[in-house]
DNA sequence: CATCAATATTGATGAATGTCGATAGGGCTT
DNA sequence: AAGCCCTATCGACATTCATCAATATTGATG
């Protein structure tokens, strides 16, 4: 879970996706988003999908056009993570609502709650 | 660059040696790492490997030993990291320098200095 | 209804990667 | 020196994944 987390921003193309959606800092359709970032259409729907399923972007449709932009509740996540992962936080600290994903909202485990078991660190 | 960063992180088995050398907050050998994490002894050579690269892990030759431990001020570039991404932050805050990859030496290519190219993107 | 534009999906392909067994290298101990 | 531990490296294998070309889908417009 932590694991596919990081692993979304562990490609090229979708670290330069979020970055050109935050620049913006407004929503892009899917063709500014290809212009931008020297892979096909295909690809970029692809790694939006990847994304989006994170909870890193955010979709909105209208009409023919599909909207992304970037969740910014997800900055705030980073430090977090990161001191989950390095066992020095408590875990299921609050987060922001849209940030949370499914295995974020299970009630905890038992343990110190830093401990992170094998089947939750697995994506 | 920065991809590679967070693919670092992009593994289970990865996140879990992370977690285990945090909670020990003590140098850990190779074999006290092997059972602490259900996978054979050459993966988790080849996992301390890679992590020490991107440094997350530094090491200690101790005789027939390696000691391996959290680089603790990796801690602090998550938020900072994130931040860069998302293009909320000027390029080469200050970071603690063992902490600093060789990418975060560069001087500033121009720029607003957020916009990520794409070769600084790639791992 | 036919057509066009924007986006998603499918199938295929090549590259990268996690894992293991076997082996090699280095440093103790007897 | 011989043997034993600890760790790294190598070779192989299966899996995942990024990418593209082609096609399907959806919505607007004539």
């Amino acid at each position: 879970m932590w694991a596919r987390w990081f692993r979304c921003l562990g490609d090229a193309s979708r670290v330069l996706i979020l970055n050109r959606l935050a620049l913006a800092r407004r929503p892009m359709s899917v063709g500014e988003i290809v212009d931008a970032v020297d892979v096909g259409q295909p690809t970029v729907s692809h790694h939006l999908k990847i994304l989006a399923e994170v909870g890193f972007v955010l979709v909105e449709r209208r009409a023919n056009v599909r909207l992304y932009r970037v969740n910014d509740h997800c900055l705030e996540m980073f430090p977090s993570a990161a001191e989950l992962v390095m066992g020095q936080l408590q875990r299921y600290a609050p987060v922001p609502t849209e940030c949370r994903a499914p295995w974020q909202q299970a009630a905890p485990t038992g343990g110190d709650g830093s401990v992170i078991t094998q089947g939750e660190a697995i994506g």
